[in-house]
DNA sequence: CGTTCGATGCACT
DNA sequence: GTGCATCGAACGT
């Protein structure tokens, strides 16, 4: 449908990649359906002066994707239950990724919530891809896809032309150093990301709330 | 509305 | 043995 974007696209400065992948459209094409959506929110990991990233500690086995060629996701596993999906940026040797927060659904909406149910009740489309862990679930993407190419077959990013939107930066979230980095991209006011950016709220949650 | 807290596995020291 | 780039249920106000 779109067109994939080449590593290339990759192989640029970290937030550059970063405000571009926002608007993006990311697919896996599983075995059990393909489930697909657009980037709005992401943030930027970049360099071992960061102290956020996972490289700021030096090379190691589990953060060895980001000082690879860029254009591998690099998934890894925190708080021992939630899988994280990043696209690996720079060039080779230049450790930095972008790491995808939430999605807006485009497709695959049944195979995700069935992805999503073992851990609650039926959610609604808002719900599926909100928050990295979340995302991740709902596209059915584990350490399997760790190092795969992010202009392949199975799991890509892609171009579809769709509107640029308006973007919001703010710092990143979860993090406990680094946290003055404001590196965090997100759609302006989209209600999937997985928190509000300060000072571009959602729209209201009871729209025309009458007081008790 | 807000904050706290438990689940859980992998890689690191 | 420790520490997470989280999530959501369970509380307190």
């Amino acid at each position: 449908m779109g067109a994939v974007l080449p590593p290339a696209f990759y192989a640029r400065p970290t937030l550059q990649v970063a405000r571009e992948l926002v608007g993006k459209v990311l697919v896996h094409a599983a075995p059990a359906g393909t489930a697909a959506g657009m980037i709005v929110e992401v943030e930027a990991y970049s360099g071992e002066s960061d102290p956020a990233c996972h490289a700021a500690t030096g090379f190691t086995r589990r953060n060895a994707p980001l000082y690879g060629p860029p254009g591998l996701a690099y998934v890894y596993v925190n708080y021992g239950l939630h899988h994280l999906v990043n696209a690996v940026t720079e060039p080779e040797g230049a450790p930095a990724a972008v790491l995808i927060r939430a999605l807006e659904p485009l497709a695959g909406l049944p195979l995700m919530r069935n992805r999503r149910a073992a851990a609650g009740r039926a959610l609604p489309a808002a719900a599926l891809c909100r928050g990295p862990g979340n995302l991740t679930s709902a596209l059915g993407i584990t350490l399997e896809q760790n190092r795969v190419d992010l202009s392949g077959e199975r799991l890509f990013i892609e171009d579809r032309g769709l509107p640029p939107p308006r973007l919001a930066w703010s710092p990143r979230i979860g993090v406990s150093v680094g946290a003055d980095r404001p590196w965090r991209c997100c759609a302006a006011g989209n209600p999937h990301l997985s928190k509000p950016v300060w000072g571009c709220a959602p729209s209201p949650r009871r729209p025309l709330a009458g007081t008790p």
